[in-house]
DNA sequence: TAGTGGTCTAGACCACAAA
DNA sequence: TTGTGGTCTAGACCACTAA
């Protein structure tokens, strides 16, 4: 129901109540949606609020209107998740494989010349290093290294754990939601270093990725080096006209 | 004005008219939008009809809104271009170089049965296969192999010149508009074929990319294989949570 | 014909920014 | 204090779908 008390708008309320019922399950793709006078009735709010909150799961592609008709539970599209920035261990789940992580290097260093434009910070700054290498199946996969601005995460190095998401504990322990990021993908060959964490040859095809990952607030907050193999991973995305 | 006895919604006039005062340049980026008040004075509308409009420029992008300031034009943003679907030329415009092309094949065939499934065509249907190699001041950029679905564009190989773009010539000449695309990326080693086209090593790192795109109507037509230098490709995108 | 979503009105009160 | 956008109400009529 709706908390007239709560600062929270209705329409917002009525929303996350909505998608709930969508995302567990409990209403199918296909299914029709309850119309806009149910959910007046039931909910007792106006009918700007009802259409406002489904706009919204129009926007995130859960659900479709019909005029004459009705709503109706969208089909979940692999294209909707393309752009969608995804931790590793969700890509690899999603490609049937279980996901590892080791921990190579976790260290407080200083902002060098190099991060000082990419992240915004002052030379020397605090910075949180992380270098992790990334298993599929027990099957080196990705090389990852990590720089957080440590200001905004004092600690974090201390409090991460190989099994957790790193993304999680930035939301949940320090209130910083990654919301955007840009990433320039290349190809490149495995120079000796790499080939050696990867198990893979020297010269191999690499998959080099350096993401700049940015908080709601639009901050650059983590810069993201990946090597992936050029033999197992693929990047998928999507475009538009 | 609004058009009062025209089938298109007040909101949709409304919303192109002051598209139009951006989009021309009347409006600055930065400069204060009229605000909603002065749009229903203006316009004679309701402040629901003003909000549904502007709702849409701020999907555009072209907007912002500031509770107790203001409305205000968009900055461009180079983010905005990064998921769009480019076109060879304009990709190496963007970078400082001069685009080439030489076409290396251009034929009808028959299609078999891997493009079946891609295109969603029938066995042996007839499609155009172009396959085009990419030059960034005259030096070797890409290798680019297109098939598309030749029912959609007949005679698209008699009328294609090499300084034309493909895109373009589908939009005008056949009315096929490519509206949204998906794509997988990989990192692979050169084999003989490739390196020597352009011009690298035998296992150099190519950056290789597949591309489906599809119609406005949602209909795929083309299949776009690409392979680019390692060593001088970037690709760039952008990600949301 | 009944029921759906699409559009539109004319208000109201609120939170926030700036003077 | 004034003006802005944010939220919300209680209606209305329309276009479209399906029975």
């Amino acid at each position: 129901m709706i908390n007239r008390d709560s600062r929270e708008p209705y329409y917002y309320q009525l929303y996350r109540l909505l998608r709930e019922d969508i995302t567990s399950g409990k209403l199918k793709p296909g299914d029709m949606h309850p119309t806009e006078a149910e959910l007046l009735e039931t909910f007792q709010v106006s009918r700007a609020t009802v259409r406002q909150a489904l706009d919204m799961l129009v926007a995130d592609g859960l659900v479709f209107r019909q005029r004459g008709r009705g709503t109706f539970i969208a089909r979940p599209t692999v294209e909707k998740e393309l752009n969608r920035i995804v931790s590793f261990t969700e890509d690899m789940e999603r490609l049937g494989f279980t996901a590892g992580t080791q921990i190579l290097a976790a260290e407080v260093q200083q902002a060098d010349e190099a991060i000082v434009h990419i992240l915004d910070v002052n030379r020397g700054q605090e910075i949180a290093y992380l270098k992790r290498l990334r298993l599929a199946d027990d099957d080196p996969m990705s090389l990852e290294e990590s720089v957080l601005v440590h200001h905004y995460c004092p600690g974090i190095l201390d409090a991460y754990q190989p099994h957790h998401s790193l993304r999680q504990l930035l939301q949940q322990q320090y209130g910083v939601v990654l919301a955007t990021a840009t990433q320039k993908v290349r190809a490149i060959s495995a120079d000796e270093t790499v080939a050696e964490s990867l198990s893979v040859d020297e010269g191999a095809a690499i998959l080099y990725i350096e993401r700049i990952s940015f908080t709601d607030a639009n901050v650059p907050i983590e810069f993201l080096k990946t090597y992936h193999r050029g033999d197992k991973y693929t990047l998928y995305n999507e475009l538009r006209a």
